[in-house]
DNA sequence: GTGAAAGCGCTAACAG
DNA sequence: CTGTTAGCGCTTTCAC
């Protein structure tokens, strides 16, 4: 039980311990005030194990000792130095979010969900940006090691993930949305294989017999399983897929949809219908789409991936897979911290629903 | 005040001397391989001391001994225990971010420019999303007195810095974006002022008249600056302004921009042309005008601000006026990284350009 | 060039 | 209930 005891002590500076600018000039000079615990022990007429004590919440403390204490605390605007105390209990209570790209809202949402969690259990976050590069994710990944952060929770695709479970055996973390089960790391996801056939379910059943796929990086697992579930849903159907409808994007970039489109659409045989396997596609799809002249749905049926919040605001509204985002950052976060408490227990992968949302766009 | 509970109690009894896996089981086994740098200098046989020379770089070390000790890291795989170097050198390396809403893409922006700077110059990025709340906001100020942070960026509302700079007199922080020069505190931003007079005098050179005002939270400086902006210009075009074009919101939301444009344009002599003073918020207009029938721009003009990427995406692409969000980062990072280099120089305050970006909006 | 030793500020036994 | 004490792992004088 920990009490952080912020204890907004509204007094006013005081008077900073006569101390003054004896400083040896250019130094920066730290700790100016009520430093350490010994001041306030001191100053409380107590040792510093009881000044602990009170910190820290724990119940052994006489009233009239912790009144005193506190009181000498707010009265020289004492603040625990938690440099000192992480070495000590060997926590940083940092946890580290790697992901590809946190511009992205889908992403976005999801550390929100991440953060939240961690707020809530006296946890920070570290936000590291990966660029869904090899190297920073290995650099990131070696602030565990270095102690700098508790726990990890890695959005990377899982082609890096996999150099990372090799090198890094037992360190606490998990992985969000990308995930090699053979990697044996607690993870959270979604069933990318069927929400990609259910989408494309959609567009069959709205008649379309040729279907383009705008994907992502095949680094991605979610993009060799969407395409998948792609493949599947059309052959199944009775079609056979044509290679020319697919294209792989190394970025979810608006632009980077918006050119793919222009070049899918304007082959011979060009598709009636996009899924592209994101939303920031999606909506680039739709913008190029409109740029050389077709109209969507009518022309070009287009539907989208994650359901950000901007779907439902564009023109037209997308038609789009909806994930759940937010609670696949909580899930990613209670799964690390369940993992931090107890090392050894066995933390299962667990996959959350997704859900077919059809609007204006198909 | 809060008190975050919660702390997973078990911890190791350090094994200390005797070593060896006297582990009295289930207990999470930390630092098992080649922790302390004293095992690394006891492997390669020198001092304490040698190791960390080498660890840090310095010079005085003879080659041969410097070999022989990297040799033994490597060896061992240790890594420095940043908790303890952090204790040590009395610095966390870690810099506080403080935004209103990180999903915004125009705050997600910014933080990048921050990010990129900061890694740059060996720290990391404690990102925290204050939702705007004076409370949330003044407790994460206070990671810097514990010492977790060693400076911070604030992008909160200029009311919020004002009471933080009353209670935090010299601690480490710049403003960005947000600012109130009387706090005193290093600043970037651009001139809202001009910036909304641009906005508005452009929909003025359209031939609008009546020209309304989407605005944020009056908390926000830059909202009240805007609205001066956007009062002034039209005054100066003879129009006199009136308060039932002009709307205030606690949200940037899309969905907030949505019914705001709604309640706006369906009140007799509704305006003509709105201003909003964001991006989100302007494609929530967009929608919402849609949503009611109106065109954009040929019943009605938008204007928005900020341009995001996603302005050149949308239908109409958004005129907008643009400001230079990832030097803003890149800019506030680096005055307080001045700053903490150098606790007694005077930073400045700048401003940086913004410009007006005309698309088919309006 | 290298080692010995003194803490950084805190927590947690262990006594009393 | 409270105090004494021993470090957490590292950097850094200060000697040799």
């Amino acid at each position: 039980m920990r009490d952080h005891l912020s204890r907004s002590s509204s007094k006013a500076p005081a008077a900073a311990l006569s101390n003054a600018r004896s400083q040896p000039e250019g130094r920066p000079l730290r700790a100016a005030e009520g430093s350490s615990i010994a001041a306030v022990a001191q100053q409380a007429g107590v040792s510093v194990a009881t000044v602990s004590r009170v910190l820290n919440g724990h119940e052994n403390v006489r009233p009239a000792t912790r009144d005193r204490v506190l009181a000498a605390i707010d009265a020289s605007g004492y603040r625990v130095n938690e440099l000192a105390r992480n070495l000590r209990t060997a926590e940083s209570r940092l946890l580290l979010t790697m992901v590809p790209d946190f511009g992205n809202p889908f992403y976005a949402e999801i550390v929100r969900g991440i953060d939240s969690v961690a707020r809530q259990h006296g946890y920070f976050m570290l936000l590291c940006d990966t660029g869904a590069d090899p190297g920073r994710e290995r650099s990131y990944f070696d602030l565990l090691r270095r102690r700098r952060a508790d726990g990890a929770i890695c959005l990377d695709p899982a082609t890096i993930q996999q150099a990372l479970g090799d090198a890094s055996g037992a360190l606490p973390w998990v992985a969000c949305c990308e995930f090699d089960p053979a990697v044996g790391v607690p993870y959270v996801g979604i069933d990318n294989y069927r929400a990609a056939g259910d989408a494309v379910r959609h567009l069959l059943a709205r008649g379309h017999r040729c279907i383009g796929l705008i994907n992502s990086d095949v680094d991605y697992l979610y993009a060799r399983q969407r395409q998948q579930g792609y493949l599947d849903a059309l052959t199944e159907a009775g079609i056979m897929p044509d290679a020319r409808w697919r294209m792989n994007l190394n970025s979810l970039d608006y632009e980077a949809g918006a050119s793919a489109a222009v070049t899918l659409i304007q082959q011979p045989g060009a598709p009636s219908a996009i899924f592209a396997v994101s939303d920031t596609l999606a909506i680039g799809v739709i913008h190029g789409l409109r740029s050389v002249g077709k109209r969507v749905p009518d022309d070009v049926a287009v539907v989208g991936f994650d359901d950000i919040s901007l779907a439902a605001q564009i023109d037209p509204p997308l038609t789009t897979v909806a994930q759940p985002m937010r609670e696949l950052g909580e899930t990613a976060a209670r799964l690390l911290l369940q993992r931090l408490a107890n090392p050894l227990a066995n933390v299962p992968g667990v996959l959350l629903p997704h859900r077919l949302v059809i609007r204006g766009s198909a």
